[in-house]
RNA sequence: GCGGGCGUGGUGGAACGGUAGACACAAGCGACUUAAAAUCGCUAGAGCCAAGCUCGUGCGGGUUCGAUUCCCGCCGCCCGCACCA
């Protein structure tokens, strides 16, 4: 164990526990309900304000309180928060900014995930079924082939983090690449959407829009086909897709993915070629792993025709050409793509230069020319346009060429693939579905909704659960009634998280949502996540929502769900493991770890430098031990106190203690200033007053802008400046006051009994937020550094309003710069007003 | 490999392009105490005895009167890469 975590646990029988200490907080059992949402999760209780919404009554929806705009977090009164809790323990934190009202996440999660999905699927039967295509006219699914990791041992599909090596994790089995029907959700006919719309996210942090965007990937290119020699029949043409069309006269080979048809049809006659295609398969499917593997080919011996020049080029299987990007296929150009060209030398194919960069005409050697697409360069086999060309305007001059001579057509492609929500486990919601011999794919009847999982399965056999229950499957089809059975896949977890956020707006409700609710409660003003979720699961909630919304569940407006994103850093550990008798890693709770061994059998560990906390490398700690130490006002306290939200943070329990020590520090002056009956002198009385309404400026903006642990440091300072203040009792008693409402969403408790304590009126839960006056912000003088050639060297106090001009004469009478300037005049002299001044000389 | 971040004292971290290190932890010294704990006070980036000066925000360049902050190139770490969720 660490250091830092063995601090907070030191032997109890040593001293008494603090958790009965001076002040009256929050012994243990009070803490459990009040600190359950660990991290960053204070905000709940921020937004705890104002009186508790009516009781739901059963099937009944919320009550809806008149909207209040705008729903700041501190002055929000009617709040809705939903913890999203992933089965890993991440937690994901909604306001809406409507009702108090905290829902708990996982539960009702779980519980409407599967009745809501049915919902959806229903919603688009009744639209009508169409022939031979997926059920409902929205379109929004597909049933199709798709490949996967297949471990033949345990007969299970594997996720791509289960194949090492190309190896299943528990069986050892090489893993194969194999192709199962699969049911999608068809995102990428939304891409073009979901790229666009993200402009309009102004409260997202521009690093997810940018990841999004990038995974999008919108690119402009050439389509065209090659006509093939020496292919297989119904292969007279290869399909090929480039951004860089204006480089096509420095094409000198073609080629394809292990998994392109003409690859698949030449495996079948071709033992090499079959012999190449199974290695590059025991790869995995997973997009870094063939992205890092060496890259490998081989020629298939079919050749293309150049569309311009006539040549012959040959066509190669290369394994890191990816099926499901473009059409499979590409035109290699190596003097400008770095793989093309590393793959050339390996090979032996030929190398064309098309432009130089200015000022040069060296031949392409190991390094690829790739300019960025903006700069200028020069054209020496151009397919069209001038000498001088940006790599953008080549590219539009190039398609509009081949589009003039028939050769191809400038496309848009996007880089983002359907979805794939089918899952061979028995943890997801089952896919509302029935297979008929007669019928086909029939979806189930809406009163049959929701299909439920079995409980009585058995995890024994290797396979899906549900595949081999003895009945479960079993079903009359909902069309023609003949026996039919059940889609055995169930949902991938993700279709729950993309749209809990809907189900809570009516978490009651028998339908999906309710639309009066919905368009009451959506958007969501602020969503909290990990930034780990900032393409997945935010890009598939906003496909979801607008999906949502065709199928008439969700408000038009609520397309966009999330008006503000917020991305909290993640809690890390180390992770620490032994080994079992082949080898596999076996991993160990932090708890079970002491000074690298474990506690139980003094087996020495291996420590993996600190990771995100996740259940499957057990590196995750429970606040539960400074709870039940300190108490919950301690541990929130503390949890806010060091460390930005949205920075990472390694995990230690050092500084627990502190926290503590500073709200009994906070609790003793309470009491003093309570007994207190001194009379302050006016100078001071207002210097506390100042400072009072400075902490109530600097805390308020600290919380709003999620910087919790600066809102944390200037109560430090407030309570610093109140131990030494001889301002009077009255005084003294009002700061106090205004300190436990700033305190008060990082220690509740403790904040009602210094408020209760100090004459405060009612609760400081229900006393509206303070406000600080601007008059007693401002300052009359300020301090003006002095810097001599940018570095400090002085300081002069002047009045806040004094001229520029006045500004100058004192700073260069200032003893420091005399001395500098020795008689000189400055060559320089800068005054920024009530910043700075520099002089230079 | 590709995409996105992050890097500041012994530690967590502050700092609209404007006094680098706020606030805290750990440490040291002192007061109180028979003693300890608790509490209160003081010290503290590194270097030079010091006034003062020099160096200092991962490394190397650049822009600027002035760069932790902006730009370029590296290094290291973290997240994501579509079946971990």
């Amino acid at each position: 164990m660490s250091a830092s975590a063995r601090s907070w646990c030191p032997n109890a029988t040593d001293r008494r526990s603090p958790a009965t200490g001076p002040f009256p907080a929050t012994g243990a059992r009070e803490s459990r309900t009040q600190a359950e949402g660990a991290g960053h999760g204070a905000l709940r209780r921020i937004r705890h304000r104002g009186e508790m919404a009516g009781r739901v009554g059963r099937g009944g929806h919320l009550p809806r309180p008149p909207r209040r705009e705008p729903p700041e977090i501190l002055r929000a009164r009617d709040v809705s928060l939903p913890v999203g809790a992933h089965p890993h323990g991440a937690c994901a934190q909604l306001h809406h900014g409507r009702r108090d009202r905290a829902l708990q996440g996982r539960r009702r999660l779980q519980r409407a995930a599967p009745h809501g999905l049915g919902r959806l699927r229903h919603a688009r039967r009744e639209r009508g079924d169409g022939e031979g295509r997926p059920p409902g006219r929205l379109d929004l699914w597909q049933h199709r082939r798709h490949t996967v990791n297949w471990d033949p041992v345990d007969m299970t599909v594997l996720a791509n983090e289960q194949v090492i090596d190309g190896k299943g994790w528990r069986s050892g089995a090489e893993v194969e690449r194999r192709e199962l029907t699969q049911w999608f959700f068809r995102i990428s006919d939304y891409a073009g959407e979901l790229l666009d719309a993200l402009e309009g996210l102004e409260k997202w942090p521009e690093k997810v829009r940018l990841m999004q965007r990038n995974w999008i990937g919108r690119s402009r290119g050439l389509q065209f086909a090659f006509e093939t020699s020496g292919a297989p029949g119904g292969h007279e043409a290869l399909e090929v897709y480039s951004t860089r069309p204006d480089t096509l006269m420095g094409a000198t080979f073609a080629a394809i993915s292990p998994d392109h048809p003409l690859a698949k049809v030449l495996e079948a006659s071709n033992p090499a070629i079959a012999a190449f295609c199974a290695e590059c398969r025991r790869l995995g499917t997973s997009e870094e792993a063939l992205e890092t593997a060496e890259k490998r080919g081989i020629d298939t011996g079919v050749t293309v025709r150049h569309p311009v020049t006539g040549e012959d080029l040959p066509v190669w299987i290369a394994n890191f050409i990816l099926m499901d990007y473009g059409t499979g296929a590409i035109f290699g150009v190596p003097a400008h793509d770095q793989r093309d060209l590393d793959f050339a030398r390996k090979y032996g194919l030929g190398v064309i230069d098309i432009f130089f960069a200015e000022g040069s005409d060296a031949p392409v050697g190991t390094e690829a020319l790739v300019p960025p697409k903006t700069e200028r360069v020069r054209y020496v086999l151009p397919l069209a346009g001038g000498e001088w060309q940006t790599g953008e305007e080549a590219v539009e001059t190039a398609i509009a060429e081949c589009e003039r001579r028939g050769i191809g057509q400038g496309v848009t492609k996007y880089r983002l693939r359907d979805w794939g929500i089918s899952r061979q486990r028995y943890w997801g919601c089952p896919i509302p579905v029935v297979h008929c011999p007669a019928c086909g794919v029939v979806p189930e009847r809406k009163e049959n909704l929701p299909v439920t999982l079995p409980r009585d399965v058995s995890f024994e056999k290797p396979g899906n659960p549900l595949d081999h229950h003895p009945t479960w499957a079993k079903t009359a089809c909902p069309q023609c009634g003949a026996e039919a059975r059940r889609e055995t896949d169930t949902m991938d977890t993700f279709v729950d998280s993309s749209w809990y956020f809907a189900r809570f707006t009516a978490p009651h409700a028998e339908t999906p949502t309710n639309l009066a609710d919905a368009d009451y409660w959506m958007n969501v003003d602020q969503y909290i996540g990990g930034i780990e979720h900032a393409i997945l699961h935010l890009l598939y909630s906003r496909f979801f929502a607008r999906a949502m919304h065709r199928t008439g569940h969700l408000p038009a407006k609520a397309i966009e769900p999330f008006e503000a994103l917020f991305t909290q850093g993640m809690v890390t550990h180390e992770i620490y493991l032994t080994r079992d008798a082949v080898g596999r890693p076996v991993y160990h709770l932090p708890e079970e770890v002491e000074d690298g061994r474990l506690k139980a059998t003094g087996e020495a560990v291996e420590v993996i430098p600190s990771a995100k906390m996740s259940k499957s490398k057990k590196n995750v700690v429970d606040p539960s031990d400074i709870i039940a130490r300190y108490g919950a006002d301690t541990a929130r306290w503390f949890m806010l106190s060091d460390s930005p939200p949205e920075r990472d943070v390694e995990w230690t329990a050092a500084g627990a203690e502190a926290a503590w020590k500073h709200l009994a520090r906070v609790w003793r002056l309470t009491e003093e200033a309570a007994a207190d009956t001194a009379t302050g002198t006016p100078d001071e009385d207002e210097a506390l007053r100042r400072a009072t309404h400075r902490a109530i400026d600097e805390v308020t903006r600290g919380i709003e802008g999620f910087s919790f642990n600066k809102a944390v440091a200037k109560l430090y300072e407030l309570t610093n400046t109140l131990a030494r203040s001889a301002a009077g009792a009255q005084e003294k008693r009002a700061a106090i006051r205004v300190m436990a409402q700033l305190m008060a969403p990082m220690c509740p408790h403790l904040a009602e009994e210094v408020w209760a304590a100090t004459e405060g009126q009612g609760l400081v839960a229900t006393a509206p937020w303070p406000v600080a006056d601007p008059a007693l912000l401002a300052e009359d003088e300020v301090t003006l550094p002095v810097q001599i050639n940018g570095k400090r060297r002085s300081e002069i106090r002047v009045p806040k309003a004094m001229s520029k001009e006045e500004v100058e004469k004192r700073v260069l009478a200032d003893e420091a710069v005399q001395r500098a300037l020795a008689g000189a005049t400055p060559k320089k002299l800068i005054v920024v007003p009530g910043r700075i001044v520099n002089v230079v000389v």
